[in-house]
DNA sequence: GGCGTATATATCGCCTCACGATATATCGAC
DNA sequence: GTCGATATATCGTGAGGCGATATATACGCC
């Protein structure tokens, strides 16, 4: 049995993954659960990704693109996109400076 | 009044900024609210904060130190620092990806 | 001395959202 | 025909983010 125990061991939102996933190109929803996946090592349930993608069209930073068979596409939006990158760069500085301050007190 | 639209415009949760204050050194509670606020021009409230304190230290990736006077410093535990060490390095290699796969996009 | 501000911690309540579970439908393979 | 993969949708529970509020002390500074 798996604990249950909401544990730290998730280190972006459902919505940031989302774009990330995006940021690759179009895709549609179960294709971005397996992305997800594939690349995190955890699988989002559907609950969460249709609840996240619904938000983020709201928000405007993703949009639909017309449905092909039984799929719904979704794509960034320039906003979206622009959004994103600002997103990822302050992460990644945020990220620096936690790993050069643990480095530096624990030599 | 500003419409208080929960917006996208944080890229990391409060336990993170929070771990992330402390690998600077041990801090109390008042000292990190200032200092996550000067890192990400973001404040974060005393109740955000001193809940995700206490969970933190529930799940034991930060431990008390002796009070003095009216200032309750916590400081990381080696769990909470290699926890923290290995979510930023996830964190880094996954905000990476994403810029490159938006680069690859957008020429 | 009194007043305002900064320091410092604690708690309450609302509401968003994460997430597993569940439902439904289609398609290909066997 | 049925089994598993594909694909989307929705519900209920509960965690937790966040602003507001309360309380107390220390420090200017007029």
């Amino acid at each position: 049995m798996e604990r249950k125990v909401p544990e730290f061991g998730k280190f972006a939102e459902p919505s940031l993954l989302i774009l990330v996933s995006l940021s690759d190109g179009p895709k549609h929803g179960y294709a971005m659960m397996q992305d997800i996946e594939a690349g995190t090592g955890r699988p989002m349930g559907a609950g969460t990704l249709y609840a996240a993608l619904a938000r983020l069209e709201e928000r405007g930073l993703v949009e639909p693109l017309t449905p092909v068979d039984r799929r719904r596409p979704y794509r960034l939006t320039a906003v979206g996109a622009s959004m994103l990158a600002e997103q990822l760069r302050g992460l990644t500085a945020f990220a620096q400076q936690g790993l050069r301050q643990l480095g530096e007190t624990r030599p």
